[in-house]
Formats: C-alpha cells, structure tokens, sequence
DNA sequence: AAGGAAATTGAAATTCATTTTCAATTAGAC
DNA sequence: GTCTAATTGAAAATGAATTTCAATTTCCTT
C-alpha cells in the first residue's frame, strides 16, 4: 500500500510541467492563457490540499486583489477537465480539488472530528472492485471509496 | 458476495415491524407520532429505492394533496436518524434514501449513462479497508464506496 | 505593429436543493 | 376536556454552484 500521510506539496519542477501541460490543452482547446489562470494554476498546484474553490480564492486574493471568485471557479473546472485537477465531494458536500498526477490514484480516510484528509491506495481492493464489477456485467470507469472515522490524534485525545 | 440486483421492496411484514420502530424512536425522543409521518413512512418504505425527498413528495402527493413538502423532507431526516434509513449522496448531488435493515451495509455499482443503482457487498473488501484504516490508526466508523461505470443494458447498446 | 473576432474576466444575478421561519394546528400528557 | 409543547406547511432564507453580461484582454490575421 502506497501511503501519504498528507498530501504532499509539489517541488517547483513538477509545477513547472503542469503548468506546461496546462498551456498545452488550453492551446489545444482554442482557449486563453491569461495572467489569471496562470496565477490561479500557481497558487493551487502549491497548495496541494484538498482545497474548496472558497478557500483558495482567499489565499489568492490576498496577493492579487484583482482576481475574482468567479474566476477561480471556473479555473478549477478547466484544472479538472485538463486532467491536472481531480474533483471530490466529500460528506460535507463541498467540492474540492486536488492536484493530480498521471497515475496516481487514490481514495481517503477522513476525521470526523478534525477533518483531516489522508490519502491511500490499496491494489487489492482495485482488484476486488474490478471483481465486482465484473460480476455484475459492469464496466467500471472509476471508482470513489471513503472511510469515515477518527484519525489518530482525535481518538486518543477524545 | 451478497448481490441484490434491485433493492428489493419489503414485505408488508417488515414495514410494519419498522413503522412499529419508529414509533418506538418518537416517543423515546418525546416526539409526536403524527398521521404525516405514518403515511410518509409507509410510502418510504414500500418504495423501496434510492429516492430523494422530492421523488417521495412527488408519489405521496398523488394520493395525499395536504402533506407538504417540508414535511416529507423533516420525515426522512427523522428516519435517517431513527437507523431506518441511510441518506447517501451520489455523483449527482442530490440527497437520496434508502430503508435500512439492521445488519445490511452494502455499496452501490452506479450506471453513467441510464442511472441505475445497484447494490453490492463484499466481505474481502470490507476486511481490507478495516486493515487500511488499521495501518493510519485510524478508527473506521463508517465508509463510502461506489463504483461508477456503464450497466450489461448500456454497455451493450452503446 | 495595428485591427478585429472571439475568449475571458469579475461583479452581480440566478439557480436549485436544502434548511429555517413562523403562525396555525394537532398530539397526547395530565 | 385542557393545556403545553411539538408539528405542520407555505413561504422565505440559505448557501454553494453556475450563469449572465458589459467591459476587457488575448492572440490570430494582416
């Protein structure tokens, strides 16, 4: 099992080539490359969280106070649709986004407490829901597995 | 592994064995067994499926033009809190329930294109993930997983 | 480098499910 | 039956997500 007790925050090379693919689909797509869809991929790629569109329009806007919400907005979903984002919805039902590198996938263990995420990835249980699938005639596209509990910190101190 | 290719609707036996939980958890709570919630109940658990507060209003409005929606909406949180129900909420954001028996957890295989839910257990999984959480020290409570993908019918005639 | 079509921006407005409010009604304890 | 607290349902409020639109910017074409 691959672990990652937290998501960890991309060293400027990788930032560098994501935001060189991020160009490349613009390019691609017959969109834009603007100051603020560069500076939006900057701050979100350094980051590296589980972030909601809310918050890191407040980190933005405390450097650049030109950019607007909207405008984050809409970069997290070009972010996702170019593959360099990945969207989730936990319980709370807020939309987050997390960088996403090519083959990593993963699911996550979240505090009920402290809200903390944590990431894993478990091969066998790809396999065994690929297994399922099978047995049902489906064919899985993707997958999405959360365990709800209490991290270690918040069931010691409870 | 425990397959239920449709959520099966209960025997009339089982309402009633619910209906009398219910009625058991609204006292315990000093809460008020009323002719809405009876009927919005009934009409809950012969349903049977995934549905959201607004697919129930809709059914229960046909027969019952003077239960409001609030009140349906208020029932099934009362449900969901009384362990008769589970709120899930899938891909498509909307706040869907399902009758639930004591012991029965399972996860649903959901079909992209036509929208079907299915349900599914699978022991192997279940004891990886308790091991997953394990290895965090994580204290699991509870858990999500749902694979998404294409039916046997939409694969087929794709 | 200038022109111009098309995309982008950001504030404000809209959407839509969900949740709350509140006055009128009802359940059920005494 | 009386009384008090819970419930009801219509309407209003909430809040995240999304759309609108006029002003601005990008970048392709000349």
């Amino acid at each position: 099992m691959k672990i990652s007790g937290r998501p960890t925050t991309e060293g400027s090379r990788g930032i560098k080539q994501k935001k060189e693919k991020l160009k490349n689909f613009l390019k691609e797509k017959g969109f834009k490359s603007t100051r603020q869809r560069d500076l939006i991929a900057s701050e979100f790629l350094e980051m590296g969280e589980h972030v909601t569109a809310e918050e890191l329009y407040r980190e933005i806007s405390k450097k650049y106070t030109d950019i607007g919400y909207t405008t984050v907005y809409r970069t997290l979903k070009l972010l996702n649709q170019s593959g360099l984002a990945a969207e989730r919805v936990f319980a709370d039902n807020l939309t987050r986004y997390e960088p996403l590198s090519a083959e990593d996938h993963h699911d996550h263990l979240i505090c009920m407490k402290c809200g903390s995420i944590t990431e894993f990835q478990d091969l066998r249980i790809e396999r065994l829901q690929e297994r399922v699938a099978d047995e049902f005639g489906f064919v899985a596209v993707s997958h999405k597995m959360e365990l709800y509990g209490y991290c270690r910190k918040c069931k010691d101190n409870a």
